[in-house]
DNA sequence: CTGTTAGCGCTTTCAC
DNA sequence: GTGAAAGCGCTAACAG
């Protein structure tokens, strides 16, 4: 592997001017500026970054600490965070935390040993918190996604969650529906929290029958949506909801499929909705009536605020972007009597 | 950020005493180990990567490149990557090349001189070989994941291209159709070709009518499906094909998505089949007909193929594994008499 | 416009 | 068991 001074000594010029040619540095004769040209290409060299990095204490390297890249969701987040990364110059290094606070822990040390400018997380919880504090320890920008943090004040991009489900809630009562369960995750989750507010607050505000029964929650990771299932399937037609709100897509698809396998028919027997697609290419005919996020958005925004702030463009006070959420009418729900 | 010297001197030792008790080198006496530890505690000293880098040549980093995260092949492949590499104590920078030689040579140069131990891609096309060619040049080991290149010994995973044509194929010919046609990517794309090759046999073999009209190329970054649609749009109910072979999932979302902006239905129109599944999530109600590949599997396996080649645990010669595609029946697809 | 010197944080080599 | 010196590949600061 050729070093810079395998280039100077080919260019007959000091490691320096090499250098300076490399960072398109201060004015360097033409002719010189050629013929270290030629060497780099002649000897294909390609700088190494570990001793830049030694250096100039930045290593243009990001962390991206998501759930799950296989959840469509974040997938969106992880392009559009890539495609911002990319064009800044930058590289990205993802992981999947998995709502798992352990792993986002070891995700976290091994981010900050490498050196990272800066980290994009969507974190597991409020026990994160513990994780962020190792970041602010070493002063190390991030930008939150989807998810905030109680107590915890920094730059923010995520969706309108209490809108979103006012939204469906809307939609399953314009189309005749009363009784409408609700199917969810950890309330350290502040999103999973305030979807939670929101569909307690339509409730109330609708006067509609409420049966703590038909709240259900369980681990994003792990989850058993089969019990609520068999509490459905126990309760008389007339008790049970006719719609079910969820509040993901992953939770949603789990949910749809094994009511399928347990004989109850979506939207026949019961209408369901959920946030965030669960299908990264819309096609025609989707299934789920969703409430959509701009998922790419937040990857490409977050990434931006947390080049900007890397880079010292940002204020000293802390930046949130709140994006609206789109209602998309499909096939899950169904108009009752 | 505290560094190694600041260790030492908090712990009365010498550098190298620090560096022996990071890396569990040899015998150090009990006392000053604790001593160290105690100091690297309290100052939560993490160690510098790039400094470390700088010495050992390696990094623990490796490089992911593939076409577009946000399709759910690549998607569930960079899933598959992450868990074995997260395993086996590395990480994963990720880059989306969208079938462009350019962006791929970029990628490809950071990659390198970020010094990552290893890289598992998906080339663009054949011309990829120039980029292939930096990373021989650099000894950086890599293993090919769903392409193989013209003339490129590696280390390779990938599915069984022809066999899953020919299912298609066969799903195809059972239901009634006789004039199939085909949309496709470019041919420098190994398994565009391979594909490709098992439709012409196919239609030799069952002595199917062959227009050449009916087979349709085009990149696969900026499909352009909709002139093949107007095509079929102006040909006879009796001349066009019935059925239409995509062999890919964007290509056929894509395809479907304008055909039924232009009032062709499908399956009742015509029917339509792909390889890989465009969507992540397995829904009772999905849409396509067809051939999956274990696409978890292919980065799964292919990272620790990728590990063991540069952990020196691989032979001289190159492994390449070829995993079973699996038909999926589902309704983009309808017998005809 | 170009070169010299020193040093980033760590580990290898060799002493003791 | 432990330390001192040298150097990995690069660039900041200064000199010329």
């Amino acid at each position: 592997m050729a070093t810079i001074y395998d280039v100077a000594k080919r260019a007959n010029v000091s490691a320096m001017t090499v250098s300076r040619v490399i960072n398109n540095g201060s004015s360097i004769k033409e002719s010189t500026r050629l013929r270290v040209e030629k060497a780099i290409k002649e000897l294909d060299y390609i700088p190494n970054r570990s001793a830049q990095s030694l250096i100039s204490k930045d290593t243009k390297l990001l962390s991206l600490l998501i759930t799950d890249v296989a959840n469509p969701f974040f997938t969106s987040i992880a392009r559009g965070a890539e495609d911002k990364a990319h064009e800044k110059g930058y590289q990205l290094v993802f992981s999947n935390s998995d709502e798992n606070i352990e792993k986002e822990t070891s995700y976290i040390r091994s981010a900050v040993s490498r050196g990272i400018d800066g980290m994009l997380l969507t974190p597991s919880g409020d026990f994160s918190i513990q994780n962020i504090n190792i970041l602010t320890k070493y002063k190390i920008p991030f930008v939150l996604v989807d998810r905030s943090l109680k107590g915890i004040e920094s730059d923010i991009v995520h969706g309108d969650n209490s809108d979103g489900t006012k939204k469906l809630m809307d939609h399953l009562f314009e189309n005749g529906h009363r009784t409408i369960g609700f199917v969810t995750g950890p309330s350290s989750i502040s999103n999973v929290r305030e979807r939670g507010d929101a569909y307690k607050q339509f409730i109330k505000d609708n006067k509609l029958p409420f049966n703590e029964k038909w709240t259900f929650q369980t681990d994003l990771a792990r989850m058993q949506t089969l019990s609520y299932i068999n509490l459905l399937l126990e309760a008389s037609k007339e008790d049970r909801p006719t719609a079910i709100l969820c509040s993901n897509n992953f939770l949603a698809a789990d949910l749809v499929n094994n009511m399928n396998k347990m004989g109850l028919h979506v939207p026949d027997d019961i209408s369901v909705v959920c946030f965030d697609d669960p299908h990264a290419i819309q096609m025609p005919n989707s299934f789920f009536t969703v409430v959509n996020q701009p998922a790419y958005k937040f990857g490409y925004t977050g990434m931006e605020m947390l080049i900007d702030r890397i880079e010292g463009k940002s204020g000293k006070e802390h930046k949130e972007i709140v994006y609206d959420t789109e209602l998309i009418i499909r096939q899950s729900t169904k108009k009752i009597n």
